[in-house]
DNA sequence: CACAGGATATACT
DNA sequence: GTATATCCTGTGA
């Protein structure tokens, strides 16, 4: 790599939802000396019936009223930890859900904590992406930078493509979640019906 | 390729 | 009790 892009300026994650997922793809993303370019995204805002803010603050979601930037982890099907960064404004509920990087540093460390043969399923998927980078709950409510984590500017403008959101059932017809058109590093393609 | 099933925290009925 | 912003493995077409 040719060194580590400048952050993205404070004022990125105060926009809506799925203003930041859409500029959020193709930004570099970092942890403990491990990650890669954000190549798929999904938008969740706080009238949005599949969101976990949608019915208010609970335990499990109340980083996400946290101020834009904060990091909100939480805990799927008992198994896996997803990872968002809230964006928007404080007490909105709206966050952004980082669903598959394309691994472009530490690439050793990640292949040893996910033993899997094809790097392309490295980080193809919200619950591989944390197993990859070693990202747990102990984040979760943090500010981005005192997590540890970091998200740099882009050096070229991908091609977006806007599609439904994964593994939901409600406000399906919502096209939420971004992903890069030309990238191998999807957690599913994008569907037929939309590759025109 | 398309399922089915298991693991099992959190929230809701 | 049922569903979920998931992933892996096994079976069968």
């Amino acid at each position: 790599m040719s060194g580590r892009a400048r952050a993205v300026g404070r004022a990125f994650f105060d926009r809506p939802p799925e203003v930041v997922a859409e500029d959020i793809i193709g930004c570099e993303i970092s942890y403990g000396g491990c990650g890669g370019i954000v190549v798929e995204a999904e938008a969740y805002g706080q009238r949005d019936p599949a969101s976990h803010s949608f019915r208010g603050e609970t335990p499990r979601c109340r980083s996400m009223f946290g101020p834009p930037g904060t990091v909100y982890v939480y805990m799927t099907y008992g198994i896996h930890w997803c990872l968002n960064l809230v964006t928007e404004a404080e007490g909105t509920g709206a966050a952004v859900l980082i669903r598959a990087i394309e691994p472009s540093h530490g690439l050793d460390a990640m292949r040893e904590r996910r033993g899997v043969a094809d790097d392309r399923l490295l980080c193809a998927g919200p619950g591989r992406l944390t197993q990859a980078l070693g990202i747990t709950g102990d984040l979760d409510g943090l500010p981005l930078g005192d997590a540890g984590l970091h998200v740099g500017r882009r050096r070229a403008t991908p091609e977006v493509a806007r599609v439904p959101r994964i593994g939901i059932s409600q406000a399906t017809d919502l096209p939420w979640r971004m992903v890069a058109r030309e990238s191998r590093f999807l957690s599913r393609p994008i569907p037929r019906s939309i590759a025109a």
